[in-house]
RNA sequence: GGAGAGGUGACUGAGUGGUCGAAAGUGCUCGCUUGGAAAGCGAGUGUGCCGCAAGGCACCGCAGGUUCGAAUCCUGUCCUCUCCGCCA
C-alpha cells in the first residue's frame, strides 16, 4: 500500500510506475474519490463538533427548559450526521478496495518490458570464471527427470498417483541430497562456526497455515487468491515463509536500536500454480508442495539501507550457488515480471543443461514500506518519530527444485552423477548411488 | 468438541454513561544530584486525519445498535487465555 498523500503529491509517477509493471489500475478515478472523500470527512468532522459542543453544553449547567430545547436540536444535527457519516462509509469502502490494488512505484533502474523474456542479465558465474559461460558437455545432457528416475532417487508415477497432478516422492539419495542441502544451508546461516558474519540470521521455524491479515500484508491477497490453498477454516496455506515471517511483528513498533531483523525462516510451502498447467509438468521444478528458507530483512526507512540489504541478500544467495559450483546468471527483472509491492527484484537462476537455458533458484526483492504499511510494522526513529521500517527478502534455499539443477550440472558421461564437494561430508560419499 | 474469562497507549494495568485521550506504574527523553554510574528528585512523553495557524475530528480488538452524549450499556464478529475432553 502506498500512501495516499504520496499518491496525491506523485500522480505521474504512480501512474507511470503501474505502467511500467503493466498493471492496470485507475489512479486519476482514486484521485476523484480521494477528494470525495475529503471533502465527506472535513464536513463530518464539522458536524460532530457542533455535536461534541452542544453534548457538553447540556451536560453542563444548562436549566431543564434549555436541556430538553438543546437535544431537540441535537436530534436533528443527529439525522443529517447519520447520513453523511453512511456516504463516508460508502466512499471508504470503495476507497479501501483501490488502495490495495495500487502498486508500488518500481526503482528506475527497473528495465521495461512484458516478461521474463525482458529481464535484464547483470552478471554470470560459472566454476570456469566470474565471467565464464556455462558448463559444456561433451555428450548430450539428460535431464533431471531421466537422472533421478535412473537413480531411484524420485519416483513420479506414485507421486501422481498418490498425491495428485505434480505429486513426487522423494527416494534414497534424492532425500540425502535434499538434506544435506539443508544441513549446509543451515551452516551457512545461522550456525556460527561456519557463517560469516554477514550472513548471522535468527533462525526461524514459521507458520504456514496462516491467517488471511498477512496475506493481505505482504501483498498475496487479493490479486493472487486463485494461487493460495485455502481451508474450510478460512486460514491460507502459504507458498513461502515470507508471509508468516512479515507478518511476526504485525501491528507491532520496533525500536530503531533492533534494526535491521534479519531472519532466516523456514516453511513448507504450498502453491497450487494456478495458470501454469502446461510449464514444467514433469519432476520437481514445479510442485504444488516443497521446503524453503527464506531471508527477510526488516530496516529502517532509507532507500539506501534498502538497497544495502537488497545486494547483501543477493550476494548471500549467490555465494551458496558458488559454493555448489553451480553456473548461473542474476537478472534483473523487467517492470512487468515483478509483483505489486516491488520495488526491484533480481532473479537468480541456475544452468540446466538440458533445457540450455537459466532457471529460477531464488528471487530477491525489497519493498519500501509497501509491505509494513499494510502489516502497520513501525519503529520509533531518533527523533521520535514513529515510521514504516522497510522490507526485504530473497530465498536462502528452496527444495527440492535445485536438486534439478545439480544432478544435471554434475552428471557424467557414463550416467553417474557426482556429489559437488560441499555436499560431500555430508552425504559420506562422492556419488549418487542406488540404495 | 464442552465450560468459562478477557481484549485499553511502547509495556503492565485502572477505569461501568458526560471536564476520559484515558489514573497509576514501568520504559523512554531532558534536567538536578555524582569523580562516574546506580539510586533518588523534578519535568516531559500516543497515533492518524483536516488546517498556514489557532484549533477541530477520529481512535480503548473490529462492526453495528441504544443515547443529545459510549472505553463504559446492547448485539454480532474476530482474536487471546484458562479448565475439561481428545491427541503427536
Amino acid at each position: 500500500m502506498l500512501d495516499i498523500k504520496f499518491i496525491r503529491d506523485n500522480k505521474d509517477v504512480v501512474i507511470a510506475g503501474a505502467k511500467k509493471k503493466h498493471i492496470e489500475v485507475d489512479i486519476e478515478g482514486l484521485i476523484k474519490l480521494d477528494d470525495k472523500r475529503r471533502a465527506l470527512q472535513v464536513s463530518v468532522d464539522e458536524m460532530r463538533a457542533k455535536q461534541n459542543t452542544a453534548s457538553s453544553a447540556i451536560a453542563g449547567a444548562a436549566s431543564p427548559e434549555d436541556r430538553q430545547k438543546l437535544i431537540a436540536e441535537m436530534t436533528t444535527v443527529k439525522e443529517s450526521l447519520k447520513a453523511q457519516e453512511e456516504e463516508l462509509q460508502n466512499v471508504m469502502k470503495d476507497w479501501r478496495a483501490l488502495m490495495v490494488l495500487v502498486p508500488n512505484v518500481p526503482d528506475m533502474s527497473v528495465p521495461e518490458g512484458e516478461s521474463d523474456a525482458d529481464n535484464k542479465e547483470v552478471r554470470r558465474w560459472s566454476p570456469a570464471g566470474a565471467e565464464g559461460s556455462p558448463k559444456k558437455f561433451d555428450f548430450e545432457p539428460k535431464t533431471a527427470v531421466d537422472l533421478m528416475l535412473a537413480h531411484d532417487m524420485a519416483d513420479f508415477e506414485r507421486g501422481a498417483k498418490v498425491a495428485g497432478f505434480r505429486g513426487y516422492f522423494l527416494k534414497g539419495d534424492g532425500v540425502r541430497l535434499v538434506w544435506a542441502l539443508e544441513r549446509f544451508v543451515q551452516d551457512r546461516f545461522v550456525f556460527n562456526d561456519t557463517a560469516s558474519p554477514e550472513r548471522r540470521f535468527t533462525p526461524m521455524i514459521v507458520p504456514s497455515l496462516v491467517r488471511k491479515e498477512p496475506f493481505i500484508g505482504t501483498g498475496y491477497l487479493p490479486q493472487s487468491e486463485e494461487d493460495l490453498y485455502k481451508t474450510q477454516d478460512g486460514e491460507y496455506l502459504a507458498g513461502t515463509a515470507e508471509v508468516a515471517g512479515m507478518g511476526y511483528y504485525m501491528n507491532e513498533v520496533l525500536e530503531k536500536k533492533d534494526l535491521p531483523i534479519k531472519f532466516f525462516a523456514f516453511s513448507p510451502c504450498f502453491r497450487r500454480e494456478a495458470g501454469s498447467h502446461g510449464r514444467d509438468e514433469k519432476g520437481i521444478f514445479r510442485v504444488h508442495e516443497f521446503v524453503k528458507y527464506e531471508q527477510i530483512i526488516l530496516c529502517e526507512a532509507s532507500h539506501e539501507e534498502s538497497v544495502k540489504w537488497h545486494e547483501e541478500i543477493t550476494k548471500n544467495s549467490e555465494k551458496l550457488l558458488q559454493e555448489l559450483n553451480l553456473p548461473y546468471h542474476v537478472v534483473l527483472n523487467c517492470g512487468g515480471d515483478i509483483g505489486l509491492g516491488q520495488v526491484k527484484k533480481y532473479d537468480i537462476e541456475a544452468w540446466m543443461p538440458s533445457e540450455k537455458k537459466y532457471r529460477e533458484t531464488h528471487s530477491a526483492s525489497y519493498f519500501h514500506d509497501f509491505q509494513t504499511r499494510r502489516l502497520n510494522i513501525r519503529y520509533r526513529d531518533d527523533d521520535g518519530t514513529v515510521r514504516f521500517v522497510h522490507s526485504l527478502n530473497n530465498t536462502a534455499l528452496a527444495l527440492p527444485r535445485i536438486l534439478c539443477h545439480i544432478v544435471e550440472n554434475f552428471q557424467q558421461a557414463d550416467g553417474s552423477i557426482m556429489i559437488p564437494d560441499v555436499l560431500r561430508g555430508y552425504m559420506g560419499k562422492d556419488a549418487v548411488s542406488r540404495d
